[in-house]
DNA sequence: CTGAAAGCGCTTACAG
DNA sequence: CTGAAAGCGCTTACAG
C-alpha cells in the first residue's frame, strides 16, 4: 500500500474513494451498498466522491467476495440457430427486469463443449443456469450439475428421468394435429423426415407424426428410416433420394422448418410444384416459414415465451424454493397454410 | 432467505490442494501453471492431487489477482438478428483456435444498454472488444474506450471518423454493382427502400444505389423519402404505401434481405408477382433469401469471415500491435437470381 | 453508529 | 530450487 501508482488507465477502487474521504474502505462499502454502518450525511459524502471519481465496483471482486452474482447462464448449441436465440431474447428480457443478467455462451456447434461451458459459468458463480439443444447422453452433466446444487432449467429440449425442471411445448400432440391436417387434404402416401432420436422433441414429433397416420390407418412410405438431422442439408438430401427411390409420395412431413426449406430445394430442383406436386408441413414457425409465395403449414413455436418462463423457474429455484421438478407445458399454435391446401392428388 | 451458501458442494481450491500435498499455495499455483519454482517429481505429485481432487482453477480469483484474461467481449444489438450471430460464430471459432473465449452479450433492442453491457466487458477484465450494430451516435462510447485503451474493433457498422480498426466490405461499390444489375433488365421506374441514414452501411448502400441509378440518368421515383428501419415490418409498410400512392413502379431495391421480405409480404396482400409486376433485390444474402421458389437478388456480405478477421485484427491489438487503424475490405458476392430475372415490363 | 481485520482464490515479486 | 508474504477489489462478521 502506500503510493498510487500511475497506471495509464488505473480505475479508482474503493479504496481510493475511502482516501479521499478520510474513511475506511469498510465505509465505503457500506455507503454505497445501502447497508447499515454509515450516518446519513457520510453516506451522501461518500457516494458524491465516488460519483466525482467516476467510480465502478468490480463484479469480479464482488463475486469472488460473496460467491454469488445477479447472472444466469445460458448455453446455446449454435448462436446461428434462430430457434434458440429467440429464446434467448425472451430470457434476456425476463432477466433483465428481475436485475438479473443472462450470460450466453455458444459451443460452436461442438457439444463436446458443453461440459466445460457449463462449468465454466458455475466457477464464475452464476447462479443457475438455463440449458437448451440437450441430448440423451448429457445426462452425467446434468447430474454433476444436480450434485453441485446448481439451479437448471432444461428449455426445450430435455434428458428424460431427470429430476429437473423443464419448459417447453407439447410436441407429441401438436405433431399428431398437424398430421391430422394433412390427412385431412386427401394425401394418403406420406414420407416422414424427422429429425434425431436423441433429441427429446424430435422423438416426442415423431411419436405423434405417427399416432397422427396410424389413426388413419396409415404409415409412413419411408418406415423405419425416418430419423436424420434438422438441417436444411438433411433434408435436401433425403427428399432427393426419395425422390430418386421413385417413390410415389404425396406429402412429406418434416420434424421442423429447417428440414422442410431442404425439401422445397429438392422440389425446386426436380420441377415439382408444392402444393399440387407434393404437400408439405414443417414445424416451429419460424419467420421463413412464411415469406412472399412461401407459406409453410407448421406449428408456432413460442419461443421467446419459452425463454421467459425458463428465466422465471430458474429465479424461483434460485431463491430457494423447494418443490418436484415442474414441466411447464405452453400453448402452440397450428399455422394451416398453402403448403398443404390446393389440390390434393390424392382421393381420400 | 439471507446467505445461503453454497456450502455442500464446497470446491476444492489450491489451499486444499497445498495442504493435502504438505506444501504452500504458491507452490502449487507454480505447479499447475507450468511455472519455474518447483521441481518435476513435486509438480507431478501436485498435479495428482489436484486431479484427484477434481480441483478446478477459479477464474474469477484468476482475473482479479492478474487484471487479464484470455477472453473477449462481442455486443449483440439482438441476439435473434441471424446478419450479427453468424459474425459471432465466426468469431468464436477463431478465437477459440488461439485459446481466447468470447463473452456475448445482447442488448435486447435497446441500444441505451450499449454503453453499460461495454463498461461491464471492460470492468471484467475482458482483453477487448469487438463492437456491431454501431450507430452515429455511438461516439461517446468508442471515445471512452480508447481513452481507456481498451482494443475494439467495429463489425460492419462503423462510427466515421473514429481511430478504430474496422472490418465489412465495401457497400457503396456492391449497392452500385445490384442497381446496375437491375437496371439492365430494362426497369426504369425504380423505388428504393433504404435502411437509417445513421447506419454507416445502410448510408454507404444507399449511396452506392443511387450513384448506380445516376449513371443511368435516374433517381429513385420516392426520393428523398428513402430512409427507414431495416424491418420486415418497415419493409411491409413502405411498399404498402407506395403501392396505395399509386405510383407506378417496376422495381423496388431494398436496404437488406429483411425489407425485402416485407416487399414480398405487400405484393402478396395486392396481387403482385414477382418479377412479373414488379422486380426487388435486396441485400446481405441470408439464407432465407434463397428458399423453394423465391430466390432473391442479394448481395452475400461474408458474415462468418467478418467475425473472424475482426477476431485476428483485435487479437493483434491486445498482444500489443501499435499501428494506424485497419480498414479491412472484405469481398462479397453478388447473387443474381429470379427476382430480377423474367419479364421486364420496361423498355430500357 | 463506526472502523479494523479477515478472507474470497488466486499470482508473483522477493528473500532464503 | 523453494516458500512466505502481499495484494487484486471487494464484503461482512466482529469488536469498540
Amino acid at each position: 500500500m502506500g503510493e498510487s501508482r500511475s497506471g495509464l488507465t488505473k480505475r479508482p477502487t474503493i479504496n481510493d474513494i475511502a482516501r479521499a474521504a478520510g474513511v475506511s474502505s469498510a465505509a465505503v462499502s457500506y455507503a454505497l451498498n445501502d447497508s447499515p454502518g454509515v450516518g446519513p450525511e457520510l453516506r451522501k459524502r461518500i457516494r458524491g466522491i465516488a460519483d466525482e471519481l467516476g467510480y465502478r465496483p468490480s463484479p469480479l471482486a464482488r463475486r469472488l467476495k460473496t460467491g454469488r452474482s445477479r447472472s444466469i447462464g445460458l448455453l446455446l448449441a449454435d448462436i446461428t440457430n434462430p430457434f434458440y436465440t429467440e429464446m434467448a431474447g425472451g430470457a434476456v428480457e425476463a432477466a433483465s427486469v428481475e436485475g438479473y443478467e443472462v450470460s450466453i455462451s455458444h459451443l460452436g456447434g461442438s457439444s463436446s463443449r458443453l461440459v466445460e461451458a457449463a462449468r465454466g459459468h458455475v466457477d464464475r458463480y452464476e447462479s443457475g443456469l438455463l440449458l437448451t439443444s440437450l441430448m440423451e447422453g448429457d445426462g452425467a452433466l446434468l447430474d454433476e450439475l444436480r450434485a453441485a446444487r446448481v439451479p437448471v432449467v432444461q428449455l426445450y429440449r430435455r434428458v428424460v428421468d431427470q429430476p429437473l425442471d423443464w419448459v417447453g411445448i407439447d410436441d407429441r400432440s401438436a405433431a399428431e394435429e398437424i398430421a391430422t391436417v394433412l390427412l385431412a387434404t386427401g394425401r394418403r402416401r406420406i414420407a416422414l423426415l424427422a429429425g434425431p432420436p436423441t433429441s427429446s422433441a424430435s422423438a416426442a414429433r415423431a411419436r405423434g407424426f405417427r399416432d397422427g397416420l396410424r389413426r388413419a390407418g396409415l404409415r409412413a412410405v419411408n418406415e423405419p428410416d425416418v430419423w436424420g438431422e434438422i438441417t436444411r442439408r438433411s433434408g435436401f438430401d433425403r427428399a432427393t433420394a426419395l425422390f430418386a427411390a421413385g417413390t410415389d409420395i404425396e406429402a412429406i412431413i418434416c420434424g421442423n422448418d429447417v428440414i422442410a426449406l431442404g425439401v422445397l430445394d429438392a422440389c425446386r430442383d426436380t420441377g415439382r410444384s408444392v402444393p399440387d406436386d407434393l404437400a408439405l408441413t414443417g414445424f416451429d414457425g419460424m419467420e421463413f416459414a412464411s415469406v412472399g409465395p412461401l407459406q409453410l403449414t407448421t406449428v408456432v413455436v413460442p419461443r421467446e415465451e419459452i425463454g421467459r418462463r425458463g428465466v422465471r423457474l430458474l429465479l424461483r429455484r434460485i431463491a430457494g424454493e423447494d418443490h418436484p421438478p415442474v414441466d411447464e407445458m405452453l400453448p402452440y399454435e397450428l399455422q394451416v397454410r398453402t403448403t398443404t391446401t390446393g389440390p390434393a392428388t390424392g382421393t381420400a
